[in-house]
DNA sequence: CGGGGCTCCTGTGCGC
DNA sequence: TGCGCACAGGAGCCCC
């Protein structure tokens, strides 16, 4: 369910809510959310832990510890951190020292919660590509990053071992933006399309941040209130629905079993020349 | 190594 | 009303 931006909007919510606060209580509901961890010592290494700080890598929620240890929570589809009173349907409630609590929530039952020690733990973390809003990504690194890269640009905007943090919705409103086909080759982008696939990766994560994410079903932030980027989103989930920018249909399509959202006539499996750029001296075009 | 397909689960909305 | 099917913001594993 989240991506960057609501993951970010949440880990600024538990920054505010858990920073300095000891952990005095764990209850599991469910062993299969701590699957990969023996229950028992989960929860001996949280008890009497206090949080120094709650950080995010992609789409994964980093609580870190003052005596040493790092809660990594994954909330894949449906899990929803929430802050206040316990909730008899969480799946995983940790009982704070102020009284209240922090439950985890997540009906499909598709999130993880893992201890670990050092980041170099935790093989997810380690296959994460840059931060798409941290200093390592700019336009020089992805143009390279394209370089020889035959998969869709869907597709690569998807894989969090290239970029960490954009998933199925953000990866269709990023492109829709660009006027880029879902299903171009990532090596066929120009040179201004990647500039503009950088400023729009960048522009739409930030928009999104700063309306606290799209809640399109499920998504809550950590006081159970929606988000308001969806009001904002222009192709995803909008197929037969007319493109906001010309007269045609918003069609669907699933790459790698997952829906995607494009406009045909904005976005051309061959790209019409956007710029005069695009034009060789003699007024020939490159395509 | 890269990338596609299948799978893990539960809930919801739709057509019949 | 009820049933069956399609589909859902993710990612691990297997396979070529």
């Amino acid at each position: 369910m989240p991506e960057l931006p609501e993951v970010e909007t949440l880990k600024r919510e538990l920054s505010k809510d858990l920073t300095g606060k000891t952990i005095s209580h764990v209850r599991i509901r469910d062993t299969m959310i701590v699957s990969r961890q023996s229950p028992k010592k989960f929860i001996k290494r949280l008890v009497g832990k206090t949080v120094s700080e709650v950080s995010r890598r992609g789409k994964a929620i980093v609580i870190s510890f003052r005596q040493g240890d790092h809660l990594i929570v994954q909330l894949a589809m449906t899990g929803q951190p929430n802050y206040g009173s316990a909730l008899k349907t969480a799946k995983v409630v940790f009982e704070l020292s102020n009284g209240q609590y922090l439950n985890y929530n997540d009906t499909r039952r598709f999130g993880r919660l893992s201890v670990i020690k050092d980041f170099d733990d935790s093989p997810f973390l380690q296959s994460l590509g840059p931060e798409p809003l941290g200093r390592d990504f700019n336009v020089k690194w992805l143009a390279k990053a394209l370089q020889r890269r035959k998969s869709p640009i869907k597709s690569l905007l998807m894989n969090q071992s290239f970029l960490a943090g954009i998933g199925n919705i953000y990866a269709s409103e990023i492109l829709f933006r660009c006027g880029i086909h879902p299903q171009r080759p990532a090596l066929s982008l120009k040179d201004n399309e990647i500039t503009l696939l950088y400023q729009e990766i960048v522009g739409v994560l930030k928009e999104a941040i700063k309306f606290k994410g799209s809640s399109i079903n499920t998504y809550r932030n950590t006081k159970g209130l929606k988000g308001t980027f969806h009001n904002r989103i222009q192709v995803y989930g909008k197929h037969l629905e007319k493109c906001p920018r010309c007269p045609f249909l918003i069609q669907r399509i699933f790459m790698a079993g997952r829906s995607t959202f494009f406009c045909p006539n904005c976005q051309p499996i061959r790209p019409f020349p956007a710029y005069p750029s695009t034009f060789a001296r003699d007024g020939s075009r490159e395509w």
